[in-house]
DNA sequence: CACCAGGCAAGCC
DNA sequence: GGCTTGCATGGT
């Protein structure tokens, strides 16, 4: 991997296993937006960013290597290798089929608290309209981030929805997940829920202090786990791989998902979440079962 | 225009 | 423990 840097631009040579439209498109996060088929734009850590795929390089317009070397190296998890990590997933059966589907997935690191706020308002609900009641919750409470000349908005901490009132957040549209939002948030700000210690926590751990917050269960404890602290072994079991691993791994049967945890573990052990990725963006880009 | 969405909590047995 | 039901809102 070589990084250049041009102009305002950052330039990565030949960086494989790197697609923006299966990193962005396979519901990881809600804050991305598709320019063309291999540009999309969005925001991250208080910062605005272009992101684009030409040929094997892929470029970071209007960017700096500081920003690069702090945020966007880690964001991208551009120091892990993933052809490692799918040869060791590949049974040239479906798992192959669904790597070679998804080949340039890759498993952002995203804030935790972003995490558990964009999770806690997945519940129940479709991706565009998740990504329009995240995209209200930072044009109201967020701080503008400039980028390109245009305003954009930072993920609101939790400190200040922690001061809001169900009428004030009424307007993101949340629906029933506005409560779960604010005690979040209270639980955050106060220490109840301390981030930096459910950092260092095991994974066991963290799961369960996540699920004392209320709206989070063991779906969305297990996004928050992969998506906002970056616990590989997570397999969150939503809808689309309930019925993506029934078909290829239970012979279609309806299978109860404390079943299809355990075989995950088993199957996938420390590689879980990855293969929880690229089963979740087959599924979807075939759509499955609908 | 019904149906259902990257579920969860509460209430039941 | 496992199974049902209600939940706010709007995308398809």
């Amino acid at each position: 991997m070589e990084v250049l840097h041009r102009n305002n631009d950052i330039i990565i040579r030949n960086l494989p296993d790197f697609e923006p439209r299966h990193i962005f498109e396979c519901g990881q996060c809600f804050r991305w937006d598709k320019i063309d088929d291999c540009t999309y734009s969005g925001t991250a850590y208080s910062r605005g960013l272009t992101i684009s795929r030409r040929e094997n390089d892929i470029i970071l317009y209007d960017t700096t290597l500081d920003d690069f070397e702090n945020i966007w190296r880690g964001y991208f998890d551009l120091d892990t290798d993933y052809s490692l990590i799918k040869s060791a997933l590949s049974d040239g059966g479906v798992m192959s089929e669904a790597i070679s589907a998804g080949s340039g997935i890759r498993i952002l690191r995203q804030d935790a608290w972003e995490a558990i706020i964009s999770f806690i308002i997945s519940a129940s609900n479709n991706i565009p309209r998740i990504k329009g009641i995240i995209s209200r919750l930072c044009e109201s409470f967020g701080d503008p981030v400039l980028y390109r000349g245009e305003i954009r908005y930072s993920f609101p901490a939790a400190e200040r929805l922690a001061g809001l009132s169900l009428e004030d957040l009424s307007v993101i549209r949340a629906g029933f997940r506005d409560k779960y939002i604010l005690a979040a948030a209270k639980a955050v700000s106060d220490g109840s829920l301390n981030l930096n210690v459910l950092a260092s926590m095991s994974d066991a751990d963290a799961r369960s202090a996540l699920m004392k917050l209320r709206g989070v269960g063991e779906k969305v404890a297990d996004c928050v786990m992969l998506f906002g602290l970056h616990r590989c072994s997570a397999f969150p079991i939503d809808v689309w791989v309930k019925r993506i691993t029934e078909l290829c791994f239970f012979g279609g049967a309806d299978t109860n998902r404390s079943v299809i945890a355990d075989f995950a573990r088993d199957r996938f052990g420390e590689l879980g979440g990855f293969a929880q990725q690229y089963l979740f963006y087959w599924a979807r880009e075939n759509k499955i079962g609908t």
